[in-house]
DNA sequence: ACCAAGACTTACCAAATGGTAGAAAAATAG
DNA sequence: CTATTTTTCTACCATTTGGTAAGTCTTGGT
């Protein structure tokens, strides 16, 4: 029927925009499957399970988000605002991708099926933020503080404001990309005279 | 037979743990009247449907932190801190009850069934501390800036500390009330600087 | 002693759940 | 065209789910 790998893709569309929203449990294979306009066994064929494809919608986004940020941290341009980038490519991934980190919300939640996979993928990537963070601290350019908090802290508040996009989304509200914006540079502020060293 | 509402109050304290881990989907009523030593039709008694029990949870949970807050952005004593005893209220119910932000996490997803209750219970709070904060900036005793965002942000950090001290605490790490009280402060200085005018 | 109300139980049930077995259909290779 | 492999389907199933109906037992009031 489908030749290559399409089906395969369209569930994992759905399937990440039904955990995201309605999470793990809420979502129901077979409804998933009828949202496609097929049958749930074609789900099973291809993901084995539902912890399956969970894996499988998990390992996608990981991977999305992870190179987004990898880009940002590889970069050694000393003449670039690191902070920025960072957070505009967050933003970025927030705005064209806003189930992506709805997902990460559901997932990381303590009583996840799938916390520990995510801790597992995503413990490097931080581990390596949390260190450059450290070593910028240490060189001076950065207000010496609890690294693991700014983080922690930064990336509630992307996630939340990323829902929070959603819920307006779907309210049908339009306004979503000049006020995120706004409080993109908010953020931006906000981190920056938190971070600037006194002096 | 239990000739008090004691097995009501036991039945919320359990669900509040349930909800708060596993998620409402996740909470099954058999399990939860079984961790109880009861049987499934009590809780029905109580709360009629599962609905009515996650409405009945919900409800203690705001009013418990609603209290909290209120007493705080009340007084009007221009010698405290305003801002410090926010965090450090704030923190004090995460720390005995971090179960309840974790209830607070998982409603208020888009998709969740008690997201309009949650919304229309904490919505009068929120924009109290909304207008509290802008005629502070007003006032020039805080930097002008996006209240909401601020507000959202701060919540989201403190929310997520409160998920992470909870897995912690789980997790047998027994440093938890050392290292909280370090992050209340970093948060405390974080905020602080970030508020206070430029001068 | 009796009764009414409250609290909790057993007995059931229809619907939905994730999953298995195996047939049918379609695509691909020879 | 035929054989094989990949993909999708129909049929079924055991279990679990939230919920209803109706009973039993306890308690307090009169």
């Amino acid at each position: 029927m489908a030749p290559r790998g399409e089906t395969k893709e369209r569930i994992l569309a759905k399937a990440l925009e039904s955990f995201s929203t309605v999470g793990y449990d809420g979502t129901s294979l077979d409804d998933l499957a009828e949202s496609l306009g097929i049958r749930k066994q074609t789900i099973l064929y291809h993901f084995v399970s539902k912890r399956g494809l969970l894996n499988a919608v998990l390992d996608e986004s990981v991977k999305i988000l992870t190179e987004s940020l990898e880009e940002v941290l590889a970069s050694n341009d000393p003449h670039r605002d690191r902070i920025e980038d960072l957070v505009r490519s967050v933003f970025r991934v927030a705005l064209e991708q806003p189930l992506l980190l709805g997902l990460l919300r559901e997932v990381s939640r303590p009583g996840s099926p799938a916390a520990p996979r995510l801790k597992n993928q995503m413990g490097p990537l931080m581990e390596r933020a949390i260190s450059w963070m450290e070593s910028e601290m240490e060189a001076g350019r950065m207000r010496k503080t609890d690294a693991q908090l700014v983080l922690l802290s930064a990336y509630s508040t992307v996630v939340g404001l990323a829902t929070e996009i959603e819920i307006l989304r779907t309210a049908g509200v339009e306004r979503v990309l000049r006020s995120s914006a706004q409080r993109r540079q908010e953020l931006l502020h906000f981190l920056r005279t938190s971070l600037t060293p006194a002096e």
